[in-house]
DNA sequence: TGCTTTTTTGACCTTTAGTCAAAAAAATAG
DNA sequence: CTATTTTTTTGACTAAAGGTCAAAAAAGCA
């Protein structure tokens, strides 16, 4: 059946309102200021009315990581599409991941709260894997434009390193640096102004270091970085 | 007063009791699974009891990370007194981290479960100040590792390199791929085998561009390596 | 309009957090 | 050793949140 019923279609767009609202709530208040109540009083509902759109708590907040998930991998797309050589478009990647967590300051918040063992336990498969399927598709990506850079030539791999393995190494350094910005204090301790900056530059040498050309001392990365920013992502977070 | 008596003797030690019981409760029943009542239970305290020694959980979680990451500062300790080449002794902090992610496994749930900030903004001031020294104790004995190779000169910065900023890309590199590690889903779709020797080598690899010698093309960290596990943490985790 | 199906509701039950007055135990004084 | 004071323990109690479900209301249908 194609159409919906206007009762249908009334239930389909309140999921979108119970995560709006809970959205802010997270926002303002974290895992443990959000409870179904407190949405279900936001938006006039009762409480079981939350409760046939969402098992739980833990559910609301996978689908929000999994709804700015979605928005990262559009970001992804639309960095790779950069035109010119591979590892501008490996630039245009790091530039759309540093948007993405400036843009969406929240969905940082969300991962860590998902990262706890207890916590993800109580979702079911079928919202872990939509989220999961997002992570994979962003990862396919990047491993996508190295592979690009092998093939145009670019990237010469040294014996014993993979795509998979440069993937791995860009990843780890991206979000370990992003992790430790968030945590104000470690970050006070250790004497970085930009961390930002610090991520490129350090993926910058790792790249270098692979043997992707053109390398950083030849190629002002900061200046793709600009171009990338203003030429693709200059309209802000899509509204939709 | 230098002597207690024997009921605040007993009183001193429940604490470690508690924190012990917690432990082991966390272990296998995580964030969700750990609550006052079970711990008393445990113990056969009445639930005040446990509220005397702490304000609540998150207290207790954050005490029991407190706990581990002093073991990691020793273990920091140790690897820096390894002898020889300044480069060496970092990878003998490498070897270090390694080891204690893998000793202590459950240290790295606690880091996440702490990291959500309407958990960790539950607990005292007091105790966070705890973790965090420890935190900044072992950042301050690799910095101090930075600084030795750039005054034994084997290791000549570029212009704009700092101490600090080697450090901050090592530590994200490595925080970053042991949370990707910890997180199988995603770690499966990269075609990773060993995260471990990845982190390793990706590290290397920074190491080598940041010019600090002897580079990785000269000389076998693995061997490095494997001779700080066999004789700095040949006798395992320390127990007392 | 009357009957059936779907949806909503909120009272109800359970679990856990956290408090505190009373009871028990320990320390101290005579 | 006993009486008194101080400290510690206890568990009943309140509050808040999770989660369920039978009854009521609304929607769909003939």
């Amino acid at each position: 059946m194609a159409t919906l019923t206007p009762k249908q279609r009334e239930i389909q767009d309140r999921e979108q309102l119970i995560l709006d609202a809970a959205r802010e709530i997270f926002r303002t208040s974290g895992y443990l200021g959000l409870n179904m109540n407190r949405i279900a009083e936001t938006l006039d509902y009762a409480k079981g009315t939350i409760y046939q759109h969402f098992r739980n708590k833990e559910e609301i907040i996978l689908a929000l990581a999994a709804g700015t998930l979605q928005k990262r991998t559009q970001m992804f797309e639309k960095a790779a599409q950069f035109p010119g050589r591979s590892r501008f478009r490996m630039a245009a990647i790091g530039c759309a991941a540093e948007l993405f967590v400036k843009w969406y300051p929240d969905h940082f918040e969300l991962e860590k709260v998902l990262s706890c063992g207890s916590i993800i336990e109580k979702t079911c498969t079928k919202l872990r894997d939509r989220k999961n399927t997002a992570e994979l598709k962003c990862v396919s990506i990047v491993t996508g434009i190295v592979r690009d850079g092998i093939a145009s030539g670019n990237l010469k791999l040294s014996k014993g390193v993979s795509a998979d393995r440069i993937v791995f190494a860009l990843w780890s350094m991206t979000y370990g640096g992003y992790s430790i910005m968030d945590s104000t204090e470690t970050m006070d301790s250790m004497g970085i102004e930009d961390g930002f900056q610090e991520v490129r530059d350090s993926n910058n040498l790792l790249l270098d270091q692979f043997g992707w050309k053109p390398f950083s001392s030849k190629t002002d990365y900061d200046e793709v970085f600009e171009q990338v920013q203003q030429e693709i992502f200059g309209d802000g977070p899509s509204q939709h």
